[in-house]
DNA sequence: CCAGTATGTGAACAAGTGTTCACCAAGTTG
DNA sequence: CAACTTGGTGAACACTTGTTCACATACTGG
């Protein structure tokens, strides 16, 4: 999980390519250690929450338990538990956002091509069940700290896809403001759906594939509804 | 249900005694002392999420202690936290289920009339947070068990408020089972709108504003969407 | 009116909690 | 090389947790 950063870390300026340390030990600067087993912190609490549990209900010892430390070392990595719940959020939303911007790419929201970008969507949430964890169910009941963090996170995302949908000019007619709030209508729908294929019971298909025609039904009313939207006219830019 | 009455325990043991007990003392049967402070307990957690917090966080002592009770009985009245947490479920989804079937009553959907009844409805939210909090936020976060007695309350809900619309018949070329996809939705829609309802800071009367704007238009979208929609004709859809 | 019983009490428990502190070994730096 | 820094350790603390049990009190039904 967020080891992104290690990689480019051990690669040092040291203009060397890695000694002749050699093939089977790594070299393992103390960087990467504290790295490593920050990132095993995380990774901890996000195995907990995928258990079922709420972050705000896990506790510290816990998390290091299952990070195979020593509850004192949770302190050489986070001050409390608030600042690892920041973090998760953050790093969620960063995997988040890279993930979700390649699969928007892809495609242009028509009938068949929304079913395709479900499908897709679909399959991202059940290989990084964890992100999605964070996202679409601590964003209403974690800390105020956190759920504010999260909300910080959509608006980027919503802010993103926004951009993304006027670039591709497929409903031009909208101001940023329109598409904003159509966009964020489009993401509550899409971490309703996240939640609830990660409720999915394994092995029901059926249950499996009403789940993605109802969703792919409601992307497909919401921008039925954008092709009719008008923009707020008005001279007075807004008067309410 | 869901008195709330509080601390009204220091009248002492010893001493004084109940002298007359007709006077201003209600009379009170044992099971009237029994639902008293099994509502107060079923306050007490409601208050203590309404600090912020989620259920799943929440101690059997914190709860007996806000309710101004001894820890040992809280067995008189659930099993386990568990049983608490579903009891809240029952009692909320019956509360919100009447209070916004009223709401609905009262208008049927068009550009302004959408706004009144955003209107009332975050007034309803304002007056009834406890209830919101619990469908809003623990929809996603409880347990396993919490979030399926909320997800059947919900699709209660839901099919109610589908059934609505097709009596009133606004949208007549609809099948039932289209008007739950909207309605789902719709629902969606809101519960994301009362968790940002209830996060707003005191005293912001633009952000207020805002977000009030933004969950009128979302929702004429999804209606103008659901003027446009089309059954998926064929012969598997049917309504049931 | 009295026996019965249901609701609430208080002490006690083993287990788990967050946090502190001194300590150690191993990477880093001069 | 020695000196220093740092991530991780283990014991210890004061506290909270869920749950048990015997016990009291006051409503209840006969």
């Amino acid at each position: 999980m967020f080891t992104q950063m290690k990689k480019s870390r051990s690669s040092k300026p040291s203009g060397g390519l890695q000694a002749g340390k050699t093939a089977y030990e790594e070299i393992v600067t103390r960087q990467d250690r504290k790295l490593r087993t920050r990132d095993s912190l995380m990774d901890a609490a996000l195995t907990l929450m995928s258990q079922g549990r709420g972050f705000g209900s896990l506790s510290l010892r816990e998390i290091t338990r299952e990070a195979g430390v020593v509850p004192t070392a949770f302190y050489r990595h986070f001050r409390d538990m608030d600042e690892l719940g920041l973090a998760l959020v953050e790093g969620s939303g960063l995997t988040l956002r890279r993930l979700l911007r390649e699969a928007r790419k892809l495609g242009v929201p028509s009938k068949d091509i929304i079913r395709s970008s479900v499908t897709i969507y679909k399959s991202y949430v059940e290989e990084n069940p964890r992100y999605f964890l964070v996202a679409s169910r601590e964003r209403l009941t974690g800390s105020p700290l956190m759920r504010y963090a999260i909300r910080t996170e959509v608006n980027h995302f919503i802010n993103e896809m926004a951009q993304d949908l006027r670039d591709l000019r497929l409903i031009p007619h909208l101001s940023m403001e329109s598409l904003r709030m159509i966009c964020g209508l489009v993401v509550i729908t899409m971490l309703n759906a996240a939640s609830d294929i990660l409720d999915l019971p394994a092995g029901q298909p059926q249950a499996e594939q009403e789940l993605v025609d109802n969703f792919v039904r409601q992307l497909t009313l919401i921008f039925l509804g954008a092709g009719q939207w008008r923009d707020p006219s008005g001279p007075a830019a807004d008067a309410r």
